[in-house]
DNA sequence: CTGAAAGCGCTAACAT
DNA sequence: ATGTTAGCGCTTTCAG
């Protein structure tokens, strides 16, 4: 592998100059700069990242933390933000913390030492020390879809508690008041606030949401399908339910029309992400779509925007996609 | 941040010293040893992998090249190798190549620059020049679920032929006769060779697969959709249809199931990957597996393996997976 | 078992 | 406009 000291050699010149053109970082003779091009292509050269890096302290590196690469609404993540990466001249690193607290800490250790310019997180639990860790290093990052409550720390996510609100709202125009609410995990702050905005909503309307009509889910299809069963057992009075994500209500469609139960004829069903499938599904869910290509391209640019220019947090509004999946009721 | 002179001043050593404790090179006293580790605990010392890298000429990482990081298929491939990866003590550079050669291309010659200790490609087109590009700058490649026929590269795939032919043989054994296949982009081979395997299968059995009943489609759940409709419009007369992969599979049923047409009571569909979704959809789809985790898992191995015991090209069985979609004729 | 020194490939003052 | 030099942080001979 050709170096640019080989450049040099052939083209005549000092490293430096070969620097230059390669960087436009100072003018060069036009001559100059032909001859030095023209070494480059013979050499076929290719400036080595590594040792840039090393120099300027940044691997133009961008490190990319989620729970589930193969989870639909975390795969369209992190295409969005690979794309919006990429643009900006960075690559991503990814991994994959499994929800995984220790795993997490690690990576970001390992990509500290990367020297990368930046990491985004997704969707870690409240249990995680990983934006404490970051804030410590002084290395730039944001949480995305997800945030500490209160909480000092950077991020984009869509606000959760009106979507909330808008699904419940949606719900009551069609005239449900049985409902039941699927939630995400307990211990993520969007679970919380996306109930609290639902439940705050339907007591303002005067309906109640029974507790025990409040289901504890993890955002998969897997827990969607399970308490469908559960709630064809034991709570068949339901009209509507508002699953907090798109697989969790597809996953409980599933069982549903598995077992002959009508959608939206005998159970409507809403959803939240807005997930390529959301539409594809038969019927169609009806959901409160997140701008996921929108906050992807914030939590970049924030990531790698200048100090001086960088927001701290930034909630994005939801948005009602009505499709055929809820009935009047 | 801290690097290694700071501890090896701190510690009353050479740096060379510390590198030994580091990386368990060479025998280090006991008593040394301590006082290393104490100042590296102390400095919250990180090795800079870059430097390390320079010196090693290996940035411990790999970079994976997809054409669609959200396709259902591929995000579970990603997410088999970046664990296998990680396993082995290698990040993943992950980047969209959008099925586009030229930023194909790009992207090669970056990775290259970063000392990545190998590529792995994903379904490149036929016309893509990755693997020339790749072969000639010597860094190891493999590529997965894809390669160039009679070609001297590594890769490690499904059994394309077979899989067609695993195909056929099931829709022959529930008595359909009237069958259309739709395949992938024409340009892979994949592709070519499913066809080849349903092909050679239905004639053997004197089943005559009609031309006009091959539809050419690629790879995403919108050209399913199309197409489905197409069949409704022109050939009603199909009871049995094999779709080249399970996410053009669904989108047929959705539009099948859409316009009142009954699977597998009206029509039977079979798909191909086994995707987490093909187990949820109503009905199940029976398909054909590719056993996407041991393919990633030889494909990292390969990868990081030294020259001697790297194998070069690896075809592995597909298997047939049978739920509800696919009815008796 | 440990240290000194060279150098990986590059950039960025500082000269000229 | 160009060359010289000094490192970035690490590993790796080579001595001792």
């Amino acid at each position: 592998m050709a170096s640019i000291n080989d450049v040099a050699r052939l083209a005549g010149v000092s490293k430096a100059t070969v620097s230059r053109v390669l960087n436009r970082t100072a003018p060069v003779h036009k001559q100059t700069e032909k001859r030095v091009n023209k070494a480059i292509r013979l050499l076929q050269y290719k400036p080595n990242l590594l040792a840039k890096g090393l120099k300027q302290k940044s691997g133009r590196l961008i490190g990319l933390l989620v729970p589930d690469i193969n989870h639909p609404t975390y795969s369209l993540i992190v295409k969005h933000v690979e794309s919006y990466a990429r643009a900006a001249g960075f690559h991503l690193v990814l991994a994959n913390t499994g929800n995984n607290p220790d795993e997490e800490a690690r990576l970001i250790d390992n990509l500290l030492c990367r020297n990368v310019d930046g990491i985004i997180f997704l969707r870690v639990s409240n249990k995680s020390l990983a934006a404490e860790r970051m804030a410590q290093s002084g290395v730039p990052f944001v949480l995305i879809d997800r945030a500490y409550e209160h909480s000092p720390f950077p991020f984009v996510m869509s606000d959760n508690y009106m979507a909330g609100v808008l699904a419940a709202r949606y719900l009551i125009s069609k005239g449900h008041h049985k409902i039941a609410c699927v939630t995400g995990p307990p211990d993520i702050s969007a679970s919380i606030q996306r109930l609290a905005g639902f439940q705050d909503t339907l007591k303002q309307n005067d309906i109640a949401l029974d507790p025990d009509h409040v289901l504890e889910g993890d955002f998969s299809f897997e827990c969607g399908r399970r308490i469908a069963r559960d709630i064809l057992d034991t709570l068949p009075e339901i009209s509507a339910i508002w699953a907090q994500n798109d697989p969790m209500a597809i996953g409980m469609m599933h069982t549903f029309l598995k077992n002959r139960i009508r959608i939206p004829g005998d159970i409507s069903i809403m959803g939240m992400d807005d997930i390529e499938l959301a539409a594809l599904f038969v019927p169609g869910l009806t959901t409160v779509r997140q701008p996921f290509e929108k906050m992807c391209e914030l939590a970049v640019q924030n990531l790698i925007s200048s100090d001086s220019d960088r927001f701290s947090q930034l909630l994005l509004m939801p948005e009602l996609v009505e499709r055929d999946s809820v009935g009047t009721c």
